[in-house]
DNA sequence: CTATTCAAACTGACCAGTCAGTTCAAATAG
DNA sequence: CTATTTGAACTGACTGGTCAGTTTGAATAG
């Protein structure tokens, strides 16, 4: 039998390790050459395990790859909404920073995930299309509210659209991540957050122009 | 005989018509499906030529790859560097303005090219490892100019690095680009230069709001 | 006893790169 | 002005190899 969906709750035992050995090899072979780039093969091989397993755990090379996004997501969600005092009452400009930060320690510690994202999420007709604009939505509302917590203990510019600012900070995120590791390895953590949140105090107003 | 290097001055007339196309569907096929993604029988069908042709023009897809992207950078440089004032006396906030500006412009222009980029730019060992980071150089250091202008002109905050402003900036372009085109097209090209541009306004010192 | 994993063979499609041969425009000769 | 030559540009069938996905039957573990 080969089930589309292997049974989740009955039998975790080996099946848990397995998938989770394989979401590892997976995420850094995928990351490294991309999701075309690697065989089904090396995967399993990667992964100390048969072929016939990738098949049976998964249905096939894509649906792999689509869990492997779900999976690097949920991961990074539960980071950015657990940063220190992301909800309480504290200065939402220091929560935002404190989210940032931990999007940075995310792209170091998992910079295969950033590399297929940024690979894949772009491409017009996708297999993955429906999954990523799924994911991202899920994500952007997560940096939507931190921003909004921004505005309303803030002045902030009312003729810069919210949503273009959201999508900058969270591709700054991966670019600034990504460049670090690749270019830029002398650069601290604390400088790239630095820089992105550039973004958020060019967003709350500066004393308008003394016109009045 | 198959030169490495095609004549150039002798009889660029086929040539050079044959390479443009190539350059034009191997663009669009690439950003659309991934370097991996697409074959070589594809590119020369879809640019009206034979297989060979490619082969005897280029020594490689890789090398078509390559030169592909030196073609792309070649372009966007251009367009940077040709933005309106972009040297001349006029406020260097303002011509960051226009250069981002004619960023997004290349972004909605050649979307393929910018996919293309962000799907390799950052794989670990890639065929185009050296490539990537000479063209990046050349972006990085027109940016950088820029920025340095602002700051000769502005105070600007001494704590930020430099670079990560300007990698921040970089990768902003690419990814609010990208995002338009892909999942807000109803985004318009000045909300996506506000956005940016919240970096810069970040970056310049806001004094302390006078007594008001 | 059943879910899971294994190993290995198999298929059918696909693909990068090659090569022997063809086209064509310009140069040269008559 | 016509005929011939030359070689760069181009062609497309072919090769050797790869890969996703399937199947099978036996082993192992909960």
């Amino acid at each position: 039998m080969r089930p589309a969906e292997p049974a989740k709750k009955l039998r975790p035992a080996r099946t848990t390790a397995t998938r989770q050995r394989l979401f590892d090899a997976s995420m850094e072979l995928i990351g490294e050459r991309g999701a075309a780039g690697v065989t089904v093969d090396e995967i399993a091989a990667a992964a100390g395990v048969s072929k016939g397993t990738v098949y049976y755990n998964f249905g096939s090379k894509s649906d792999l790859i689509a869990q492997l996004l779900r999976h690097g997501v949920d991961i990074l969600k539960a980071r950015l909404m657990g940063a220190p005092d992301g909800g309480t009452g504290q200065d939402p400009l220091l929560a935002m920073e404190a989210m940032i930060g931990q999007a940075m320690d995310f792209m170091a510690e998992y910079p295969s995930f950033a590399r297929l994202w940024v690979s894949e999420n772009w491409r017009t007709p996708s297999e993955w299309q429906g999954t990523f604009t799924l994911l991202r939505a899920e994500l952007l509302a997560v940096i939507s509210e931190a921003v909004e917590n921004v505005a309303k203990a803030y002045p902030v510019d009312p003729s810069v659209s919210r949503g273009s600012l959201e999508t900058a900070i969270f591709g700054a995120c991966f670019v600034v991540g990504l460049d670090r590791q690749t270019y830029n390895p002398e650069r601290t953590r604390n400088q790239s957050v630095a820089a992105i949140m550039a973004i958020m105090r060019g967003y709350v107003i500066q004393q308008p122009a003394p016109q009045g």
